[in-house]
DNA sequence: GTAGAATCGGAATCAATATTCCGTTTGAAG
DNA sequence: CTTCAAACGGAATATTGATTCCGATTCTAC
């Protein structure tokens, strides 16, 4: 039996831990975290054993919502702008929390085990997403993962990051789709 | 009289620094690098006075290098190639030591003084490039430098932290250039 | 209502590094 | 060749922040 304070505790502890880690990344205080969450570091630690491990615990449920979207898109069955939809979704979650990147940037070398599943998960969701778009002539057939992996990552770090006004954002990912997109005429870029 | 020893000291610091924060970012502990010099500590903090003095020190002179190609290109009066090749060797240098986007980053808030200025320049020596490609038509005139900045800081630290490889690095410039470029067809990609 | 186990809070501990200090060494000038 | 100020090396110190520990406080079950 879980004792009731036990799992308000951990409520509140993984929501201030959402937010602060939002706000902060990596860089974050466990006394920050704890002092937010109301509760002691004592009661961070009985639930997550390191700081590692929290942020891990709230990348992960990110991701899993990236990956239900990415589902959704292409369920959705319009390959003409699934792929491009979920770019932009990665991109705006990037720039809403600064931990998906983080993650990626920092850690970088000692992936978890767990984690390096969702990465492929990611990775395979991405790829249909963009074989689907490719089929339908949304996007030129001569990219391929490796460079639109870049850019994924290169546009979320950078809208992470900076402090960039949500109309940047729309106008640089127009952009960075046209370059994307098969010959056709450019779309013209949302105003400033 | 500047000592002999202190001059050769300072350079083989320099020359160190150099080296291990390129590798390692901002990361790098000071005992490395003074280990790599062939000094003590106490040697690396009497020529800069912290570790971040050192830093500004190297990442300053590496924007001094960057705003002469800057100039150099816009000299040579290609207006078609100068904004591509600049924004091409900016990356390139990011890709080869991840120091510069760093301090963009985690400094981000806290500029110092002389280093905003290098911001500045650099910021002008892009727009001036842009603008020469945009009157030539090489650029689509209706992308202006927030989204410019955008992409720019987006492909530097994807560059930086990921280890892709060379042509990867190419394909991705070359989708981004491509969604620069007026309605023209688009370039064929570097191959993989 | 009470006992016992689980959980809490937060002070104390530990670890990692930047930075300081000072006795020792070295270069420059006369 | 001396002298002595400047520079050196690296042990000692200071700081920052994660993690541990344990007496005090809840819960839950009976």
């Amino acid at each position: 039996m879980i004792r009731s304070d036990a799992a308000r505790n951990r409520a509140k502890v993984l929501a201030a831990a959402e937010i602060v880690l939002g706000e902060q990344g990596l860089t974050a205080r466990m006394d920050e975290i704890a002092r937010r969450a109301g509760v002691g570091v004592g009661t961070v630690y009985r639930h997550f054993a390191t700081k590692e491990a929290l942020y891990a615990a709230i990348v992960s449920a990110r991701v899993d919502l990236l990956l239900d979207e990415a589902a959704r898109l292409r369920a959705a069955a319009e390959p003409q702008t699934g792929f491009f939809r979920f770019f932009a979704q990665v991109v705006a979650d990037a720039a809403r929390k600064k931990t998906l990147t983080d993650a990626l940037r920092s850690a970088g070398i000692d992936v978890k085990a767990e984690q390096a599943g969702q990465r492929t998960q990611m990775r395979e969701a991405l790829a249909d997403l963009l074989r689907d778009a490719q089929r339908v002539g949304a996007v030129r057939p001569d990219v391929d993962m490796p460079e639109i992996l870049a850019l994924l990552r290169g546009a979320s770090m950078a809208a992470e990051t900076g402090d960039y006004s949500g109309p940047v954002i729309d106008r640089t990912l127009a952009v960075l789709f046209d370059g994307l997109r098969p010959l056709a005429a450019h779309e013209p870029l949302p105003s400033a």
